[in-house]
DNA sequence: CTGAAAGCGCTTACAG
DNA sequence: CTGAAAGCGCTTACAG
């Protein structure tokens, strides 16, 4: 049944049929157990709400299946459950894969090291998909993922083509440093690279803090992160443009804006990054980055293909450029 | 290691230290072998993209691996994979439970046979989350949903409270019945009662037909299909009021009438539901009914423990009702 | 090319 | 309360 050569075509023919007959099911827990491994890849997600995530995913999962391997999404919620949930995972079922998808855990350093140890005592692939490996690790798996920094550096180019000279960045978490490998991180990295290639000196206070810092990527706290910002600067922006973290914190920024009574692009220029749908459908539309999504889903389903196959990649790391998208939050700075 | 009774504590002591010792790992494939069951309950889902499913889900799973379930989330993705993915894993994987998140199989009315055959011959508990059990079915498995009739109920007369007489609905699929309990129907069918309970006769051009029969809750399509509606009245909509089936298609809505040169309330109100972030944080803010996910995940997640402890609760209907959220897209009729 | 045997790592009666 | 035996349903050498 499991389509091993030298059988005889007609016994293969005639078991086969019977199996059809008696409406005989294979027993997985049993070939595993005999195997004592599985077909089974694993993506360790941060949360089931990232829609660009959840994009990346889907694609991943449909090619993979295609090679015959089952995904298995594990939502990892909060950072104690996190470790128990992963280490689980990989010790009692045996896992042919492991992909990571997005940053995960974003301050648990110590407990890093207990996960760092259990990856490199199984030896099994593990990819990091849409993120760097966490820093701490010599580098010796595979990262896929779209190029941060570039992304971030022309959409600040773009702004600075329209004449605007100062321009903001946010929300940024306060607790990490501005030189971490976080995504918001390499976007202010990108940021701070072309205002200082156009001689242009970012100030203090061109960066707006995040609210809540664990939750920097949402609508929600870009929208109380920049209300605070702008309240501070006594309803009156420092600024004539805003790069924002991604999409979703574009849109909290550009309605932050509004309740001010500013208008984007009137008043203000934003951009955001990642190329979503309500980010193409607001009103303004979003001027953005489209992250490559498919493109780093079959990067990554290929490279986890062969390292499968024992043609290990070794720690390759691919940056892949995602195009500017052009929308109506950006326009030319007023006189 | 099973915490049984009838052990002594001493020796059960002195065997979880040599097994801490050890390392000792137990082998979840050898365990679901002999047991011949699992822990494991999967999660059947269209797609990866749905927001909404996707809050339910992240709650879903915290209460199950709260009660030491195992959630194992399948993003189905078209009509055929769909299929054999679930069949494979209802009988080679010993499931201990199934949820189907969000409608399955819209048009599938052929295969949905062979499915309802597994479920009934699988003594296994199945629950409907966010959707009623596909009417094929005698209806016995629980359903656990907002409801729907009601929510549009309360978006169509809190417009006609506002003086709107002429509202439209959509985008409608033009290949479904507007009597089936698809999501969208439901939600057509309380906009009419609530029409009808107010002496209003509803126009056949007040229905707004899906463009995509496919895809009928993405912003893209919503857009799409007022887009072509708008055209072939001239650009002049026969009404003054819009109840969007979804938040998306009521942001695709509002861009559609954006780009004819209409405002939003200032012409047209529009409704949403489902009360997605990107509602709260759009221009203008999206009045819709806000889904109770924490109760919907709650409750499902309580029929799915009660049934594995063969406390079966039957064919239950729970429709729970969602609030009114009144946001800045709706406005008093003009003059 | 086919068939019978051993064994993967557990759990569950069962004898002590 | 403890220990040894049987068996869950597969796969993989191995003998024929």
């Amino acid at each position: 049944m499991n389509d091993r050569a030298g059988i005889n075509p007609k016994t293969r023919q005639r078991i086969l049929e019977m199996a059809r007959e008696t409406g005989y099911i294979p027993n997985t827990a049993a070939k595993n157990l005999k195997i004592s491994s599985t077909r089974t890849v694993a993506v360790i997600m941060q949360g089931t709400t990232s829609a660009l995530l959840n994009q990346v995913l889907d694609a991943i999962q449909s090619h993979l299946s295609q090679a015959g391997l089952d995904v298995y999404p594990v939502h990892v919620m909060d950072q104690d459950a996190d470790l128990e949930t992963i280490v689980r995972l990989m010790s009692e079922r045996r896992l042919a894969g492991l992909v990571f998808l997005g940053r995960y855990g974003e301050k648990t350093a110590p407990e890093d090291a207990r996960i760092r140890d259990y990856l490199d005592s199984m030896e099994l692939p593990v990819i990091f998909c849409t993120t760097k490996e966490p820093s701490g690790n010599a580098p010796h798996n595979p990262s896929i993922s779209v190029d941060d920094q570039l992304g971030a550096r022309r959409l600040t180019r773009h702004l600075l083509d329209l004449g605007h000279r100062r321009i903001a960045f946010g929300p940024a978490s306060p607790n990490e440093p501005l030189e971490s490998d976080h995504a918001w991180a390499l976007r202010y990295q990108g940021y701070r690279q072309a205002l200082l290639d156009a001689e242009v000196t970012p100030q203090p206070d061109w960066l707006i803090p995040s609210g809540d810092p664990d939750d920097i990527y949402t609508m929600e706290n870009a929208y109380n992160s920049v209300d605070q910002w702008l309240r501070r600067s006594g309803g009156r922006p420092p600024v004539t443009a805003i790069v924002a973290s991604c999409d979703a914190t574009g849109i909290g920024t550009i309605r932050a804006l509004h309740d001010h009574g500013l208008s984007v692009p009137g008043d203000v220029s934003v951009t955001g990054f990642d190329g979503l749908d309500f980010g193409r459908f607001s009103v303004p539309t979003l001027t953005t980055v489209v992250q490559p999504t498919a493109e780093i889903a079959l990067e990554t389903s290929q490279v986890l293909i062969a390292a499968l196959s024992d043609q290990s990649p070794g720690p390759l790391r691919r940056w892949i450029s995602g195009h500017l998208l052009v929308g109506e939050s950006t326009a030319p700075i007023q006189a």
